[in-house]
DNA sequence: ACACAATGATTGACATGTCAACTATTTATG
DNA sequence: CATAAATAGTTGACATGTCAATCATTGTGT
């Protein structure tokens, strides 16, 4: 292997630290969800999603697209949801392969229980600890390495 | 609810942004190591530790210990990799509870292999996108997220 | 020594995600 | 219109992770 570009003592150091947050961070949050609230990430996000998009139903692929998540992940997700009773599914009007999904009350009072543990908890993880300066420094640093990301056509 | 914080549209968005990116460059890094390498990170970050690491063979908790794994996901993941031959465990001779793990011909190929467009995954995604200054910066954030995390005793 | 706690690791049940194959509808095209 | 292609979503097989329970070995205190 000829002219491999290997990392540093210190690029492999941040590197280290780099993916271990990577895998910290949200195992943390699910954490502070499931202890809190007993719900996993996921199911919070889908439920703040569909909670705060217009008043018509949400369309199943519409949700895949604004998480940015895999068709069969939503699916597989929504399924168990509905078996849990957070949700509902019916056929779409407009187009008869869509879903359009719905919340139900026990749903809504899921979210409304969870929501200030989480937004707690994401203040003063993410937040509280950066200055309004950092904050910026963060936004711009994560658009410039998901950019290189989707240049090599893997996000 | 009396006095929540609640998120700003900015911190909204901002939060929504970070929470794609730590789902969305795992995802893209595990795609990478499997379209390249047919390897998952984790078989990746298990064959990269052992090899790292000291002459003698490396034990399963300081496996753990290390990549901040729970154990039984070590165990799990190292028992899959035992069945396809890349690595190999046997008791410690220190301690009768301990596993003593080493790689086989087979799995010092497989890292050797994946290296270089692992390597230059990261340097494309993580590395030449920043500056010097914004590695820093980076690193100092994570730290500081980090370390809230950790007064809230979730990491 | 002996009882008992602590430690190292595994296991099983289950939640979650991926990928590829599939069904059903809608759209495009000659 | 007929057929083909695109789109929406589901499904099943399997990889991976968590949590709680378990097992075996080592350490500790009296």
């Amino acid at each position: 292997m000829p002219d491999i570009r290997w990392l540093s003592e210190e690029e492999q150091q941040l590197w280290l630290e780099f993916r271990e947050f990577l895998w910290g961070f949200p195992s943390a949050m699910d954490r502070q969800l499931a202890r809190d609230s007993g719900m996993s990430s996921g199911e919070y996000a889908v439920l703040a999603a569909v909670s705060q998009g217009a008043p018509e139903a949400l369309r199943s692929g519409d949700l895949a697209t604004s998480l940015q998540w895999e068709r069969s992940r939503v699916s597989h997700l929504l399924r168990r949801m509905e078996a849990k009773g957070m949700i509902e599914r019916r056929a779409a009007s407009a187009d008869g392969r869509g879903q359009e999904i719905t919340m139900t009350n026990s749903g809504w009072k899921a979210i409304r229980a969870a929501a200030p543990a989480h937004v707690g908890f994401v203040r003063e993880a993410l937040f509280d600890p950066l200055s309004e300066l950092e904050k910026d420094q963060l936004r711009s640093m994560l658009g410039k390495i998901r950019s290189a990301v989707v240049e090599r056509e893997l996000w």
